[in-house]
DNA sequence: AGATACGGTATCCTTTTCGACACTATGGGC
DNA sequence: GCCCATAGTGTCGAAAAGGATACCGTATCT
């Protein structure tokens, strides 16, 4: 998130997870950090990989996660640029989140085309 | 979400994450859910234990889980009414990212209570 | 000379989210 | 007669998220 939607740290044994989910919220996190589990990946790969994201919202997303430090930014000086993404050590600590959720989804398509059908 | 941000079943690799986090995200989706863990919880307990969500927000976020199949509804006719609601058996095969939530956001309250100095 | 690839920024606009506040109906206690 | 609790709904508006489009500079390919 990098701004944070939540005042204080009155802490609830629900304040965890709402830290946590904090984190990844938004529509395009959690498919980065999930792209990026393999290892470094470029800028427009991570784009090709990422479906339907804007340039702008691919930058906006990769500076927050940053920022959050859980992902590093190298920039190798060549023409043409070449940036690599890659998880940094606090950001591997989120790999059963993600693998938690790419296999929740895997096993719950169903749900999904019944959604997408009825409304979209 | 009850309303797909998502428009095909394209589905790359992580398609399956994308949609996944769709169904959690939001500010409180993930704690209502983790609140309803340990058994069935009233409205107002749920508002309670919550911290600082407004009762319409609640009964939206209710109503999208309900229509998501994650949890049930149940109204006792009763006076003062009593209505509570619970995970359903789609619900609780949740439990293993709700618990990694948890387990991750606990082990890095350092990170938030910077966030939080820092920029709330 | 023109197109392409790279990794972005800047600007504008629409959609979504979310909080504040007021309002509902019922029955019980004071 | 009035306030309390329960579990909501309706409306309003601010703020945030997100999408579209255009633009930048360098270098290489054709």
């Amino acid at each position: 998130m990098a701004k944070p939607r939540h005042s204080r740290l009155d802490c609830t044994p629900g304040c965890a997870v709402e830290a946590a989910i904090s984190l990844i919220d938004g529509k395009w996190k959690a498919v980065i950090l999930y792209h990026l589990q393999e290892g470094p990946v470029r800028f427009n790969e991570l784009r090709r990989r990422s479906g339907s994201v804007t340039q702008r919202m691919l930058t906006n997303q990769l500076r927050e996660l940053e920022t959050d430090g859980l992902i590093e930014r190298e920039v190798f000086a060549q023409v043409p640029p070449r940036v690599e993404y890659r998880l940094s050590e606090r950001g591997r600590t989120l790999s059963p989140i993600i693998e938690a959720l790419k296999a929740w989804g895997d096993a719950n398509m169903d749900l999904f085309a019944r959604r997408w059908t009825a409304r979209a």
